[in-house]
DNA sequence: CAGTGGTCTAGACCACATC
DNA sequence: ATGTGGTCTAGACCACTGG
């Protein structure tokens, strides 16, 4: 690209880059600064095979890497449109692998229970990639199905990144929590690495979920990225399991 | 196909069928009758183009579509390989998601403790898709990292696929439990679901996982699938996760 | 060197959504 | 009717592997 020439650009570690894939990383830039907004549509395949010089073939590989991603929607007839937390009423089950055992699709309920300033723990500044003591945020959130909590989140989020964040504001917002972060503070979770335990219920996780103290929880920590892999959300959540379950495919 | 007419097939219960996807499952009816046995080579694309008479983009689209199931596997400058559990020294991690929490990627040794016949509980009956009562192997066995035991299998086999599995059989052979199952009775395990559980440990899962009793325990329960989503496999299984854990990836 | 998968291009046509 | 993504085709050329 910038010239004519097809796949002739320099190799920069990798002995070589694929032209679909240099298309698709400078896409990816353009959706990390903003330049098309969660929940628009991009420019159509043609436009964006034009912009960039390159067959529309070429353009179109690179669009289905970024739908692979999730970090695009390919719509018929409509156009491709940016990924959004904001419309998945009922493919937010895509960060949620809690269920209820019974099948029930109903989606929880999230009551926010605490938000306070704080500093991050050293456990907390590796795994958020900040310097241990940064300010950070620190909120506790019960999810509820049917009334009854089941799972109790403590989420550390870097305060630099979401300056103005307290409990009224995201009780004033409709949605779910990652909608919350995208559309308050223009932060978009992307990914997500989980790490899971079983672990006795202490005193307060007993009183949070109902649940006897000792007994068995899923304990899930959980380290969410954004553009670039840059994580930006710890969640620790303990989840009770007498009538749910934490549902994954292999494949 | 067939004919040569392109895309006019008679459409089935979808509206309609791309020619790329009618080509994809005839060469996953081909796979599954075992025309390509794990780890042998696919005739190359412009052969299976010619057969199929389609363009080689389309079958190429098809093939893609079984890789990215990993069905197949694409070597460069080689050719393209039925996916076998037997080669996956490394990728075996498929569908072992239990990792130590130093990160020490020390494959696990796997102990058969015991293999008996018995007849399917309702509750297995209704995962594997059998009659209740009807035969099946039951298999326990135990992981261990660095010589200490860390889960705990209870494995539940339909006896019609799985005739003439004894232990002894098992010791004699040098792999994955996949492994053995592909090589010595063509089944082919290819995705798997997993409810996960918190749960107190018993007698017997404390004295084989060397944990107090009560102690917090993973209960995994998984649904292995062949070909068609064909289940084959019940595995009902206990981590003790006190320096190990569960990972997965959302995204 | 020949053979394989991988990339790139170019254009025709289909299905879907919207006006 | 128009514009969008989705499919299909056809052929050239590149990169990797192995004899």
């Amino acid at each position: 690209m910038d010239a004519d020439r097809p796949h002739a650009a320099a190799p920069a570690t990798p002995r070589y880059a694929p032209l679909y894939q240099q298309v698709r990383e400078m896409l990816v830039a353009r959706l990390a600064a903003g330049e098309w907004k969660p929940g628009e549509a991009l420019p159509s395949e043609l436009d964006l095979a034009a912009r960039f010089n390159v067959a529309p073939g070429t353009l179109r590989k690179a669009i289905d890497a970024l739908a692979a991603q999730n970090l695009v929607v390919r719509r018929q007839g409509k156009g491709t449109y940016v990924a959004t937390h904001t419309e998945e009423h009922a493919s937010s089950f895509r960060f949620l692998r809690i269920r209820s055992d019974t099948g029930a699709t109903e989606y929880p309920g999230s009551r926010l229970v605490d938000v306070r300033r704080g500093r991050a723990s050293a456990d907390a500044a590796r795994l958020l990639a900040l310097k241990p003591g940064e300010a950070v945020l620190q909120l506790r959130r019960v999810l509820e199905f049917d009334g009854a909590p089941v799972v109790c989140d403590d989420i550390t989020l870097p305060a630099a990144l979401f300056k103005g964040l307290t409990r009224t504001r995201y009780e004033a917002y409709d949605g779910s929590m990652y909608g919350f972060f995208e559309t308050e503070f223009g932060v978009r979770m992307l990914k997500a690495h989980e790490r899971i335990k079983a672990v006795a219920a202490d005193a307060t996780a007993a009183r949070l979920l109902r649940v006897a103290p000792g007994a068995p929880l899923l304990a899930v920590e959980r380290v969410t990225t954004t553009f670039g892999d840059r994580p930006v959300e710890l969640r620790r959540g303990l989840y009770a399991t007498a009538h749910h379950h934490y549902s994954n495919d292999l494949g």
